[in-house]
DNA sequence: GGCTCACTTTGATCTGTGTCAAGGCCTGTT
DNA sequence: AACAGGCCTTGACACAGATCAAAGTGAGCC
């Protein structure tokens, strides 16, 4: 329902620059020749929205360059990111006729898509294109869990230093900087992280400029900032695996009641 | 690293009551036979845990009969419930060697377990159980994703509301009450509903006072209620498609802002 | 019947985050 | 240089839900 503007010619899919990582990724080169002949390539601005949430979607596809992200909105327009897509994450559910969620290009982005129907037959006979995607969703859904607890049981505060790290552990753009340090940029505008951690823009702001203060994090502009200690990062995302002594088990006076969000 | 002790026969998967339903779903009579050797039965009893997060899980497994949690756990022993196992469901990841969750018995329950190796042997060779596999994933991909946003953005009412009549959808046992209305068993205490639904128990618990007060619900013992109007209950939850009047694009000041949790 | 123990409800108070509102800071335009 | 329009930040205040505390309920056991 949108534009189709192929903005770039990866005629064969050798050098695609998911090849390694995308649903292809287990398909052997004989494999590759009739998936080449039905995908087609879409593009999208940023900001504009790919899929309507409840539309007809009779497409499937891969992020080949690019960000978008997956929302999910209540009746009274209050909005949930469900989902972040970078480059090689797949889009659509195969055997189900309509879209979830709202698809929307936070930055511009190149699509690798293929029609619906020709994908399921595919699929059906392409065991390597089926085993990659079920490995994919299953990745997705363990992400997707680790977000609950994060929206559940962490601090605003929590939440912030959680989405940082996992911004610079995903980004292949990040790099060291001068001492040590990390330096990343944020796709993301202070509402979209908002959107994405289910708080306020404020508080978003308020809590950068709080770990901005503690010299968590140092704020080279708005979008770019870096880390001068990851571990301290870690440490205030809250979920390290133990966070110092190793308790389990034992008494359970003292393990600590859940929540602690408010 | 528990009890193993099957406690009632299916020796074949004929009779399975879950056969329908599960992973083994699409499997056909010739399929099922190496399955049936591979795989035997645990049971557990209410309460018990099953696998702890971060332990080494050699095996998959789907729940035959009761009911069991998957849960996350911060440092500090925050805790979030992620996911609600009822017969039929999966529990495992193909190609992970370790727990990622602590997965732990609601009620006493039979699973239907096959050592990971031989399940995953299995797989590459049966397409059918692959399919069947990633249908069940991108369904609780779905469903987690829905968590997301009632975790993120619903209030402590619509929370409840919520849980309720989710219960009330897959519960098999739901029956008619007398004047139109359904009766349900809920399967969890409050404090796993508070976990489950990122609260405090107490929150929980007057929510339920609160909705009880407002003829929402019925309650006629402490885990058994009924719903004199699932429509009514369903506005309560919040999600319903469209609160009203059918509002979308047009003049973005219309849209609320997200939010509206605090 | 009375006791225990686990679970649940209810009350009083506190606090983190939402809400409302005003400015500040870039980047592009004329 | 001045202006406009998006973000983003900061402040003051409100309130939903957390926390702390105590009492109620009901099933099992002696």
């Amino acid at each position: 329902m949108d534009q189709m503007t192929p903005c770039f010619n990866y005629h064969d899919c050798e050098n695609c620059p998911i090849r390694e990582r995308g649903v292809c990724a287990r398909c052997d080169d004989r494999e590759l020749v009739p998936l080449n002949e039905i995908k087609y390539y879409r593009s999208y601005e940023a900001g504009q929205t790919m899929v309507w949430s409840g539309d007809a979607m009779d497409f499937v596809g891969s992020v080949v360059t690019g960000i978008a992200t997956l929302t999910q909105t209540l009746g009274d327009g209050r909005r949930q990111m469900v989902g972040l897509l970078l480059p090689s994450d797949f889009v659509g559910h195969p055997g189900r006729a309509c879209a979830a969620y709202d698809v929307t290009a936070t930055t511009d982005i190149v699509m690798c898509c293929v029609r619906k129907k020709p994908f399921e037959d595919m699929m059906l006979q392409t065991p390597h294109l089926l085993q990659r995607l079920l490995e994919i969703t299953l990745d997705e859904l363990d992400a997707s869990r680790e977000w609950m607890l994060l929206l559940g049981r962490k601090t605003a505060r929590e939440k912030i230093a959680s989405l940082i790290s996992i911004i610079a552990r995903r980004d292949a753009s990040a790099h060291a900087a001068g001492s040590g340090g990390v330096t990343i940029a944020l796709p993301l505008s202070r509402e979209a992280m908002a959107d994405y951690l289910g708080l306020t823009l404020e508080t978003v702001s308020r809590q950068i400029s709080a770990l901005k203060h503690d010299q968590v994090i140092v704020i080279e502009r708005k979008r770019r900032i870096t880390i001068p200690d990851m571990d301290r990062l870690l440490e205030e995302a809250g979920d390290d695996t133990d966070g110092g002594m190793p308790v389990r088990e034992g008494d359970p006076k003292l393990v600590p009641r859940s929540s602690a969000r408010q």
